[in-house]
DNA sequence: CTGTTAGCGCGTTCAT
DNA sequence: ATGAACGCGCTAACAG
C-alpha cells in the first residue's frame, strides 16, 4: 500500500506536505505541489479513508437504509436520494433491509461501525424504535422516509396516506361498489396504519359499514404469508366486489392468488393499491393506483438530511417533517361494480 | 465517543484486556469477561471500524456495483447477491453507477478508499478497463457481472447474449415477420455487442438479410436520446414489423415512442426484448422477453468472491467463468407478422 | 511555505 | 491470564 510517507519520500518532503497537497489546505509552492501531484500519479496512490475518518471523527459517507431494493417506489427514492447527495457533494452508500429488523439492525451497525455522517431510512417498522434511539444516542443524524416511529421524533418525509386511501375508498364507491376489502402491512407500520384509517373513515363518509372480515392485517413483504391470503380471499362472505391493497407488492399477490382460484381483475375483482409499479405502468397501463412521488422522498429526505449536517453544533432546529401528496392515476383494474348497485349484489 | 479505553477504565482492566473480550481471542477469565461485557453494555459501546481496519488492512465490507438501480434485473441480481453474501456471513454495501463512468468511479474510490475487502461489480461498459485496473492493482478481488471487459481476465457471470438474440429472431421468425429491427445498447457494453452478433448471426441462419438502418446503437441508460430512437422508428424504410430490444429499459422507450407516433404494440408492431420486467410481469404478462435468471448472477457471482476471499495468498486459481441460460417467455408483446407473409409485406 | 510532534482507536507483539 | 509499547495512515497544532 502506498502512504504519503512513501510520496513524501519519493518526492523529497514530508508527509504533511503532501497531504496538505492532498486535501488542498495550507500554502504550497506551484513546483513543490507539482512535484507530489506526479509522484502521487506514478505511485497510483489512493488515500486511506480509514485513517483519515479516523483522525477526522467523520467518514464523509452518507447511507440510505430502504426495505426492500425489489420495490420500484424504493428504488425510485433512492434515484432521489443520490442526485441530492451528489448535488451536495456527498458519497452515498445503499442498504436494503428487506422488511427485516434483523437485517437493519446488521446495517445500522455497520452505519455506527464505519461511522456514516448521516443516514436515510425507511424503518422496518414501530419496532425499528431502539434502533432509532441507538442512532440518535450516539450522535447521527438522520432522517425518517415513508414511515413514522412513535417515541422518536425527527426530520421525516411522510406520504399522505389517510388522503391515499380515502380518495381510493371514493373512486372504488363512485364506481358503485359497496363491499370494498382492504388488505395491507402490518399495524406495526405506520403507513400501513394510516391507510387502515383511511380505509374506515372514508367508509363511513360514504356511507359504508366497515366489517372485519374485509380487512387482512399481513406484511408489506414480498414473501408474506401466501396462504394467510389465499384463505382471506376464499372465505369472505358475501365475497367483496373490490379490494384495495396498501402497496404494490401486495396488490400483485392479490392478483396471483385470485389467478389461482380462477378470478380476474377487474372482470371478477376490482383492484386498486398504493404505489406504482414502475415503467411497466406506463406502457402496459393495468393498476390504478396512489402513486406517490418516490423520487422526491429521497430527494428532499437528503436535502433535510444534508442541512441538519451542515448546522451541526448550532442551536437545535426543530424537526421538520414532510408530508408528500400523491396523485390518484385511474386505469384498468378497477372497473364499475357489476352488480346493478344493490345491495344484493354478489360480487360480479 | 465510547472506546475500548472507556471500557478498561470503568472495568479496571487494560485497553487489551477489552479487545481481547470483544474478538474473542487469547484467554480471559470468566469474571473479567462478563464484566468487561457489562460494562460495554451500560455504555453503549460500538467497535470503531475505522480504526480496526487501520491496523487489521481490511474492513469485512463487500461492494456490490449496479449500473441501474431502478431496473428490476438488477435489482434481483442484488437480492441474489444479498442472500449469499449474508449466507458466508459477509456484510454488503450498495452502490449505483447509473451507467455513467464519472459515477463508477467515484464509487470505485470510496471502495478503495474503505479498503473493500472485494467488489461484485457490473461494469458500465469497455471502458471501465482502467477501473478495473486499479481494483486489480490494489489488490482488491472483484467478480464482473453481466458485463465482459476486454483486456481484463476475471471471474465473471455472464448470460448467454447470442443464443438469447438468436432465439428472439427464430421466434419472430417463426411467426412471420421479415423484417426485423434491434435497438441496442453501445457497442462498448459487452452484452449489447454479443446481442448484436447474436441478431445478425440468427438473420443469416433463417435466411433474413440484414440491413444497417435496421439497427440502432443507443446506450442501455433509461434517460438516453429519446429523440434518436423518435427519428429511427420513423425513417425506417421500409417499416420493420418486429422489434428486438437489447434490455428491458429500451424496450420501454419504444413503445413509449410508438404510442406517441399513434402506434400500437403488438398491433401496428411486433416487441420482444432481454430481460424481463419484474412482478408487474406475472400478473399482467405484455412483454415477450428472454428473461435472465437475475438472482443466480448476484447469488453465483457472491458466491466466486468469497472463494477468492479465501484463498488469498493461495496459488492462483484460473479464473472462473459462469454463463447462464436465459429462458424465453413468450407473451402478448410479439404476434404473427400481418402480411400475410408475403415479400410486400409493409408493415400492418 | 514547510517540517515536527502528537494522537485518532484499535490489535499485534512481546513481556509479566 | 493480563498489560505496555508500538504502529496502522493520516491530519491538527504548533514551530520554524
Amino acid at each position: 500500500m502506498v502512504t504519503i510517507y512513501d510520496i513524501a519520500a519519493k518526492a523529497g518532503v514530508s508527509a504533511m506536505t503532501v497531504s496538505r497537497v492532498i486535501n488542498n489546505t495550507g500554502k504550497i509552492s506551484d513546483k513543490t505541489r507539482t512535484k507530489v501531484r506526479r509522484v502521487m500519479d506514478e505511485l497510483g496512490y489512493v488515500q486511506n479513508q480509514m485513517a483519515r475518518s479516523l483522525v477526522l471523527q467523520q467518514s464523509n459517507l452518507l447511507f440510505l437504509l430502504i426495505t426492500d431494493i425489489t420495490n420500484p417506489f424504493y428504488t425510485t427514492l433512492a434515484r432521489g436520494a443520490e442526485d441530492a447527495a451528489k448535488k451536495h457533494g456527498y458519497r452515498l452508500l445503499f442498504g436494503n433491509s428487506d422488511e427485516s429488523l434483523d437485517k437493519e439492525k446488521d446495517y445500522l451497525d455497520t452505519i455506527l461501525a464505519t461511522r456514516a455522517d448521516g443516514v436515510l431510512i425507511a424503518p422496518t417498522g414501530d419496532s425499528s424504535l431502539p434502533h432509532l434511539e441507538t442512532l440518535r444516542k450516539h450522535d447521527v443524524p438522520f432522517v425518517l422516509l415513508d414511515r413514522e416511529v412513535p417515541g422518536m421524533e425527527s426530520d421525516i418525509v411522510l406520504g399522505d396516506s389517510k388522503e391515499g386511501a380515502r380518495r381510493l375508498v371514493e373512486h372504488l364507491s363512485s364506481l358503485g361498489h359497496k363491499r370494498i376489502a382492504m388488505i395491507n402491512g402490518s399495524r406495526h407500520v405506520s403507513s400501513a396504519r394510516m391507510r387502515l384509517e383511511g380505509y374506515r373513515e372514508a367508509l363511513k363518509l360514504n356511507d359504508l359499514p366497515y366489517e372485519d372480515q374485509y380487512v387482512l392485517e399481513t406484511a408489506f413483504e414480498p414473501r408474506s404469508d401466501l396462504s394467510a391470503i389465499e384463505h382471506w380471499l376464499a372465505e369472505m362472505n358475501p365475497a367483496p366486489t373490490a379490494i384495495i391493497a396498501g402497496n404494490n407488492v401486495l396488490a400483485v399477490e392479490v392478483i396471483r392468488t385470485l389467478t389461482a382460484q380462477g378470478k380476474q381483475v377487474p372482470d371478477d375483482m376490482s383492484l386498486v393499491c398504493f404505489d406504482d409499479l414502475g415503467p411497466l405502468s406506463e406502457i402496459n397501463p393495468f393498476l390504478t393506483v396512489i402513486a406517490q412521488q418516490a423520487y422526491q422522498f429521497g430527494y428532499l429526505g437528503m436535502q433535510m438530511l444534508v442541512d441538519r449536517l451542515k448546522e451541526r453544533g448550532e442551536p437545535t432546529v426543530p424537526w421538520k417533517k414532510i408530508v408528500l401528496p400523491a396523485d390518484m392515476i385511474v386505469r384498468r383494474s378497477a372497473v364499475a361494480c357489476g352488480c346493478g348497485l344493490t345491495d344484493t349484489c354478489l360480487g360480479g
